[in-house]
DNA sequence: ATTAGCACTCGCTTCAAAAGAGTGCTAACA
DNA sequence: TGTTAGCACTCTTTTGAAGCGAGTGCTAAT
């Protein structure tokens, strides 16, 4: 698909405002944006194309153009320029660079916290953390006819818990059975040596409460999956609500509950494989909360301890641009940091 | 002042009804509650006094009445009956107790979340610390013409920072000269060898900067004070937007924002006396961000570590007497489990 | 002292009309 | 052939008026 120099003026121009203003933009905004001296008519015909590619969207007939996901994506890979720090910005974020700091996790949080308050994004990260986590404990604890509550304790004495519903009735002989099975089959073995098969041989072993195990054994999962990184974090997580897209309380509270769950982040700092920047626009997003959000992500590495990942939330339309630059500036600065304590770099 | 019998069933049935339903109870439907067999007239008289005395009040003529503070405060100190846990709620928060835990940190932010997850309640916390930190330095970097971002590092590489507006224009010599000031003599000092004599010795020092230095002198202040308690945390923010007092966004996001800064949980946590359970209602906060809601704090102790301090948030309506009972368990389990590890408490 | 009754207040909902933003299409133009 | 002006059309948002309903305060009767 190749889009002409004035097309992609022009999807660039749509994106570019419609990132600072949230609203739907319209032919007449663009035309007057004297960068391409056409009327709105011409532009008008543009967008109809670009739409029809799929990469603006209309909320509604009689309606500016929205962005679709395609339309950032492209935006993202092809069009956006680096964003430019002003001469003021990059002196105050290098002078907080030059402070004097030690204990690595500490510095990067807080490193974070000061990021996510000068740049009002929210900001998550996961610090680096070793592999051979394993789980001490399984507890299952009914709760009513049909739901229990599985809880699981760490290595680390983190404790995960989820409630758990079943099709069918169950009582408390079968909880124990469950609670116990998991510990003799899972407790205390470390991360890396549980793998399928394992799991197989317990559902063989299990046969009966099939049905029931099915979510035991997700759940179990998922909290073995995520025994790698010690510890995740989050910075400003209330700004988000500056957004206009989270005035809907309900839309807002949906995503500040996934993220107040750390095993979400987990799952999200698990996903950045070694690119160099990693951008997940909307739709792209595994979890359906996020389906209007878009993450930029990129990983920092620590000598001896190995990598941990940090990264830009916010709508769809948040600027990517900046968001790249200011996370490739941060990663930066920790590499920097923890590998030499050089606070004082060029440029 | 008192309540007649009949006066204190009306108060506490219309704060009951308002807590269950965030909506402003009216006549008829406390007159219809056969508690008190009395006609809707006579409640209405009733209510009438009640408000004249100042324990409740009318958002608007032809509403009905809502609790005031004050309300709130005689049902809390006067009405209200000690909540009654279910069986299966004993229960249910009793086996997790069972759980084997050793890390005590760890183990009361777990429990924390575990409760804010049961119970639906945010809860914030501070965990035991010891009071011997000293901040390390102070930086202050200039921002514009008339602003600066101060920023003092702990003992503990805690970073904390403020962006300070001055009323008049400054230049770098001014931030460079306070800030060469303040290192030169308050950082390294522990904080129980800082007092009053000394920020006025500084005062007078800089006297010429004298109003610059107002704003600078108490946001030191405010960290010299947190220096104390090591860390405070918070469960179930997202909770909040439950309530539909949050249903406005911007007062949501004032809230959030408020408790997003570990600064002012810390102020919070700092205010507990040694009290069984202290309870702040409505306006009696100091903080503005919270005047709509309330706080049920109580601390726990950890032989030779100190206090901490374990709280509810909600609005001013919130079930007061779920919380302070449910707080009563939490606290006394801390209690017990860090003193003796003993999990398995009678009743 | 209590209650029934009634006029009155005030917020919320509904509905229709008007305004406004932006499109798509057509016809004219360079 | 690409661009533009113009206009009818669509759809949302705003506005205002009318009506409803919940709840009060007061008065008069019990």
């Amino acid at each position: 698909m190749d889009l002409g120099e004035r097309k992609k003026k022009i999807l660039g121009a749509v994106i570019e405002h419609y990132i600072r203003t949230a609203e739907p933009v319209g032919s007449r905004t663009i035309s007057k944006l004297d960068e391409l001296g056409v009327s709105s008519a011409t532009i008008r015909n543009e967008m109809a194309d670009l739409e029809e590619m799929g990469l603006l969207t209309q909320p509604h007939t009689s309606a500016g153009r929205i962005p679709s996901t395609m339309g950032y994506r492209t935006y993202v890979d092809r069009l956006m320029k680096r964003y430019e720090f002003s001469v003021s910005e990059i002196n105050r974020l290098r002078s907080l660079m030059e402070l004097e700091l030690t204990e690595v996790d500490t510095m990067i949080k807080e490193l974070t916290n000061i990021y996510s308050y000068l740049t009002n994004y929210t900001i998550v990260g996961s610090s680096a953390g070793n592999s051979n986590g394993y789980i001490k404990n399984f507890h299952m604890v009914q709760i009513d006819r049909n739901s229990a509550l599985l809880i699981v304790v760490t290595d680390k004495n983190i404790v995960k818990n989820k409630k758990i519903d079943f099709d069918c009735d169950i009582d408390s002989t079968v909880t124990e059975q469950i609670s116990n099975m998991l510990n003799e089959n899972l407790a205390g073995v470390i991360k890396s040596k549980i793998n399928l098969d394992k799991i197989y041989e317990i559902q063989a072993e299990m046969d009966k409460y099939k049905t029931v195990l099915l979510p035991v054994l997700n759940f179990v999962n998922e909290c073995i999956e995520s025994l790698d990184n010690s510890e995740v974090f989050i910075s400003g997580a209330s700004k988000l609500l500056d957004f206009p897209e989270y005035s809907n309380v309900q839309k807002a509270k949906e995503l500040l509950e996934f993220l107040d769950n750390k095993e979400n982040l987990h799952r999200m700092a698990a996903s950045v494989d070694n690119a160099d920047v990693k951008i997940i626009i909307g739709s792209e997003n595994d979890a359906l909360e996020l389906k209007d959000c878009s993450i930029v992500l990129s990983s920092y590495s620590i000598k001896g301890k190995g990598t941990g990942t940090i990264g830009f939330i916010g709508p769809t339309r948040m600027n990517y641009s900046k968001a790249v630059s200011t996370l490739k500036l941060l990663t930066g600065q920790i590499d920097k940091l923890t590998s030499n304590k050089e606070p004082e770099g060029e440029k």
